[in-house]
DNA sequence: TGCACGATGAAC
DNA sequence: TTCATCGTGCAC
């Protein structure tokens, strides 16, 4: 794979946008994590858009706790935290500082280094080495960061409702979940 | 200090 | 449809 760090890391200013924006451009690019000196690499195909504390089914709508301190964190930083006692869900935080606004990692496609199954949030961070840990860790760094894909392959983008938020009223039914039209690592077509 | 439940995934 | 499994948030 042809990859060059310093041209393909994403900057600060993409994660300060607006979080449909981030979270559509999010798809097709690599997220890369370098784990004891090998990198592995996943190509985004799945993700879901929180849009803030208005947003009923973001956990910052319970406003900042200990847990969603850093969804109201400047962006570009990874918000990882740990659900239904086995698995740990990433997003990458967006917009300002105190907007509380973040985007879900659903899916992967393997690129490099990667074992086990990349489709849905809990498996794409049990292959991708990511936990706790990694909370609240800096997005613009060596070994954990989003880059622009080598070669930008021409995709279709679909929205759906989000997965598993039943429980939010009308929020749950908004297209704030984008997919790769096609792509079979998506976790739910 | 206790307890209900969840941005999941796999089995049945 | 059910269950494993435990941290978080809020009630008491």
């Amino acid at each position: 794979m042809q990859y060059n760090r310093a041209v393909q890391q994403l900057h600060r200013a993409f994660y300060d946008r607006d979080t449909i924006v981030v979270a559509r451009e999010l798809l097709g690019k690599y997220l890369v994590h370098t784990v004891r000196s090998a990198a592995r690499v996943g190509r985004i195909v799945e993700v879901e858009a929180y849009l803030g504390p208005h947003d009923r089914a973001a956990h910052s709508a319970r406003g900042v706790t200990e847990r969603t301190k850093v969804m109201f964190g400047p962006p570009g930083y990874a918000y990882v935290y740990f659900i239904y006692g086995m698995y740990h869900c990433m997003n990458v935080v967006t917009e300002r500082a105190g907007h509380g606004a973040a985007v879900l990692l659903r899916a992967l496609e393997p690129v490099k280094n990667l074992e086990g199954r990349t489709c849905g949030p809990g498996l794409l961070c049990r292959a991708m080495a990511i936990d706790q840990r990694l909370n609240a860790h800096d997005l613009l760094s060596a070994n954990f960061h989003i880059a622009a894909s080598p070669k930008a392959e021409p995709f279709v983008i679909a929205k759906r409702a989000r997965i598993g938020v039943y429980y939010a009223e009308q929020w749950a039914k908004r297209h704030l979940r984008f997919y790769i039209r096609g792509n079979p690592f998506v976790s739910r077509p």
